[in-house]
DNA sequence: CGCTAGCAAGACAGACCTGTTTGTCAATAT
DNA sequence: ATATTGACAAACAGGTCTGTCTTGCTAGCG
């Protein structure tokens, strides 16, 4: 439950969009991408900054002059890989052929091949939150952000379809937010299918 | 982010259902109920033993007695909270009118009164395994079997519809964990009926 | 060569963690 | 009245945590 992070941790690979496994060139550049794969596999309170600057191959001296305390390094950390997989979201989506509708269907079928990941950890910003779930407030800002650049996403696509854009938007953030949790308790990408029927359902509605 | 544990936390009233805020006889209920708390409203591994002898009035060598080690204690408090929550659903859904439909989209409703509380704070089996993403086998096992029960009711309300339960139970359990985790991180309430959409709409298709 | 700037390495302080142990006291049972 | 049980209080051991600071190496440059 609450063991102490392994020294070696799965270096395996990794969606092509999130940072960590991609060579990074500064010493910055290397402890951002330790400590996103360590808090994001390992979870933010249980990893100690002398395993991220181990595990970087810088000191803790430079971590510390890089990031002015953990707390600023986890924000740096959720905002980018939150931006990260954003961009990767995007980019992805705008590939997919036809109207909004097929857009917002298609979302989850890019979300299965996210889940699909053998190092798939969920989503960083609902990991954050609950390992606190009451207190908190900064996480819960930054998590706010993120999730409105979405929201913004799904707002456009609704307005195109001629729906209430906040109505849509509201049901699409518990099918994805519910896709990702329960692909993550039970490594099962298959949610995402359940989850795009439901969207299917709603739309056709 | 990371805060310690503030020595005397947010006692108000809690949902009728928590052990939490409820007379406690022996050491042992009182220790459980101080653990399911401060582990809940704080996370699990932010919360340290003698903060909840001390918040339990109990020593700390009597919580080892009753409990082997904290992560024995974190397995008492998850499958205590777990049942406890159920047994409060369960019984809600049975004071429901109407057929397996009605007790489908009442479900969202018993969630909405459930996210409303002031210290309403997630799936505790959720937030126990967003706290350690890839190892804590043990707490997956344990999330397992909670679900399982509500799988169980899911897939019985299916079949009384002539329904494909294993289909049905799975949007489902996507619909009620995105509301949790929604409603966790907005405190909005409101998910619950935008995931009740969903679910009449995935219903009457 | 000599100098400097940056970084790795590691010691350190002060606090907190889990889990154990010892001693004391009160209530109960025999 | 004595023995037993249960619990509290407090200290302790061994370890980890964050964050600071010192030391020594090394690479680049005049």
């Amino acid at each position: 439950m609450l063991d102490r992070v392994p020294t070696n941790p799965a270096p395996g690979p990794r969606s092509d969009w999130s940072t960590i496994g991609r060579p990074a060139r500064s010493a910055r550049e290397r402890i951002l991408a330790a400590a996103t794969e360590l808090f994001c596999l390992h979870g933010f309170a249980t990893t100690g900054v002398d395993t991220i600057a181990a595990q970087s191959g810088a000191a803790k001296s430079t971590l510390y002059k890089h990031f002015a305390s953990k707390d600023k390094l986890i924000e740096a950390v959720l905002e980018a890989e939150g931006a990260a997989w954003r961009a990767w979201l995007f980019t992805r989506l705008s590939a997919v052929e036809g109207g909004p509708q097929a857009r917002l269907l298609g979302l989850f079928d890019v979300l299965e091949d996210w889940f699909a990941d053998e190092n798939y950890y969920g989503c960083p910003y609902i990991n954050a939150i609950s390992e606190a779930p009451q207190v908190d407030e900064r996480t819960r800002c930054l998590a706010g952000t993120h999730k409105a650049h979405l929201l913004t996403w799904l707002r456009s696509q609704a307005l195109e379809l001629g729906r209430d854009p906040d109505e849509v938007a509201r049901v699409f953030v518990v099918l994805i937010d519910g896709a990702i949790v329960a692909a993550q308790a039970t490594r099962d990408p298959i949610f995402a299918q359940s989850a795009r029927d439901a969207a299917e359902a709603y739309l056709a509605q």
